[in-house]
Order: structure tokens, then C-alpha cells, then sequence
DNA sequence: ATGGCTATCGCGGATAGA
């Protein structure tokens, strides 16, 4: 089983991008994330056309996620992040596929800091540690992914000053990605390719793909139930490089089928 | 400190992203 994820930046904008790459990646499962579309905007019909059933909870102009499967429809069990009945961002949704909840997740930025959006980036992710720590405890298989928005260790970005109070590397925002971390969760690529350097961002300003000038800021997690199967991990760098590429490039795991 | 790119919405320029 194949899971990816992949912050799309504008799913109409680059739906040739997508089903190419769903065509040559061939995904089970496909987290999304910025999907810049209203709900009735999602291309359902070239996403079913292309061999997927989906589940998605969209936006006017930001934020949006969806979870794709391959011949199959996805069973939700969560439309927003629980924690905030206020907060009306589409950042989360939840459903089960092949025996695996899936979550696809995509973080507030945070900046400018500090500031509310700042705040609203932290509070955030004290909510998804809370339902990370339920998701946990029913001890099933769980993969949280999606876009993290935070850059998880210094060695998972280029060498610059540039980002320095970045909200991404605050150490604040790294201690909630560590927390989750603490409950028992791996991050699959860094545990696949423990001393490599592992980007899946790379700004379009200032030919930073051009320099591999990347950051790490999208992230697989798997419970122990998902992570003991866990075959393979990897980021499809070559998206990145695509006539009309969002700036964010797929990752993407392989879990054996259940024991 | 700013600007540098790209997106939506909608037809100019504001706002967000990271």
C-alpha cells in the first residue's frame, strides 16, 4: 500500500500536474493540501475519471484537503480538527481506507511572527497533538499526513540566516512537532533515510529549485500499527521540477499489507 | 527592510503563502 502526500498548491491550477503524476506514481491513498478551490469547485469527476474516489473539504481562495483512493471511496470520520468550533479553516479531514485512518493535515504558516497568525499556528497544533493523542491511544493503524509547516531540524533546511525567526524553525514550533513525535509516532522519512538531506518545499522565488534551496516541511507519521509495516519512503523530487509545479513536491511511503 | 514569485478572486490590487 502505497500512502502519498502532496500540498498542490491550486488543484485546478494543476490538475495536469496531479493526474500525470498519480498516472506515474500509481498511489494508493493521496493526502492534499491546498486545494484553493470552493467544495463544488473540486475536479471530482477527472480525479474519478483518473481511477480515484475522493472525500474533501474546500475554501474559497486558501487552505483545503482532500484524501484521495484508488478504487475506493474513502469513509470519513472527521471534517475539521476538533478543539475550536470557531476556527473555519478547511486544514484537516479524516477518513479510513484499506483498513488505515488516514489524516491529511495542513498546518497554519505562522508568519509574520509574532503576531495572531503566529498564535493561531501554535493553538493549532496544540489541537492536532490532542487528537493525535486520541487517534493514538485507539491503537489501530494511523497516518497523519500532510503539510506540517514546520521544519523539524536545522539539517532540514538549506544553509541560510534567511529563515532565522521564520515561524517554521522556532524552536516553539519544533517542540510541538516533537511532542508528537514523544507519542509514539515516526516520522517515516527521516526514519527510512536517517542521515540524509530531505527536502519537499522549495520557494519560487530566487531560483531556489534551481539551487536545491529546500526545506522539509512535509511529513508522513505513522502510529506503531502502521509503522512495523512500513517498507519504503521516499519524495518524489522530480514533480518539483515540472513545467507549471506547485512548490511543494509528493512524499509518499510503502506499508506491507496487514500481518 | 524590502523584494523576490505564484495563487485566488476577478479585472485591480489585496491577501496569503513559507
Amino acid at each position: 500500500m502505497k500512502i502519498a502526500t502532496f500540498n498542490i498548491n491550486g488543484i485546478n491550477r494543476r490538475l495536469d500536474n496531479l493526474l500525470a503524476w498519480l498516472k506515474a506514481a500509481e498511489p494508493d491513498v493521496v493526502c492534499l493540501q491546498e486545494l484553493k478551490a470552493r467544495h463544488e469547485q473540486f475536479p471530482a469527476a477527472a480525479i474519478e475519471a483518473a481511477g480515484y474516489g475522493a472525500v474533501w473539504v474546500g475554501e474559497p481562495r486558501w487552505n483545503g484537503v482532500a484524501i484521495l483512493a484508488r478504487d475506493a471511496e474513502p469513509i470519513v470520520t472527521a471534517t475539521s480538527l476538533p478543539g475550536d468550533p470557531a476556527d473555519r479553516h478547511s486544514r484537516y479531514i479524516e477518513a479510513a481506507v484499506g483498513g488505515v485512518l488516514i489524516a491529511s493535515l495542513y498546518a497554519p504558516n505562522g508568519n509574520p511572527r509574532p503576531g495572531p497568525k503566529y498564535d493561531y499556528k501554535l493553538a493549532w497544533t496544540e489541537r492536532l497533538i490532542s487528537r493525535a493523542a486520541e487517534l493514538e491511544a485507539m491503537k489501530v493503524p494511523v497516518v497523519l499526513a500532510g503539510d506540517f509547516n514546520i521544519v523539524p531540524e536545522p539539517r532540514d533546511i538549506y544553509p541560510t540566516r534567511s529563515y532565522d525567526e521564520n515561524a517554521l524553525v522556532q524552536p516553539e514550533s519544533r517542540a510541538l512537532y516533537q511532542r508528537l513525535l514523544d507519542q509514539g509516532w515516526a516520522d517515516a522519512l527521516r526514519k527510512k533515510h536517517p542521515r540524509e538531506t530531505i527536502y519537499t518545499f522549495w520557494d519560487y522565488m530566487r531560483q531556489r529549485w534551481e539551487r536545491d534551496a529546500g526545506l522539509r516541511l512535509d511529513h508522513l507519521l505513522l502510529s506503531k500499527q502502521v509503522a512495523r509495516r512500513l517498507v519504503s519512503a521516499d519524495v518524489d523530487r522530480d514533480v518539483r521540477g515540472m513545467p507549471g509545479a506547485s512548490d511543494h513536491a509528493p512524499a509518499w511511503v510503502t506499508v506491507r499489507s496487514r500481518e
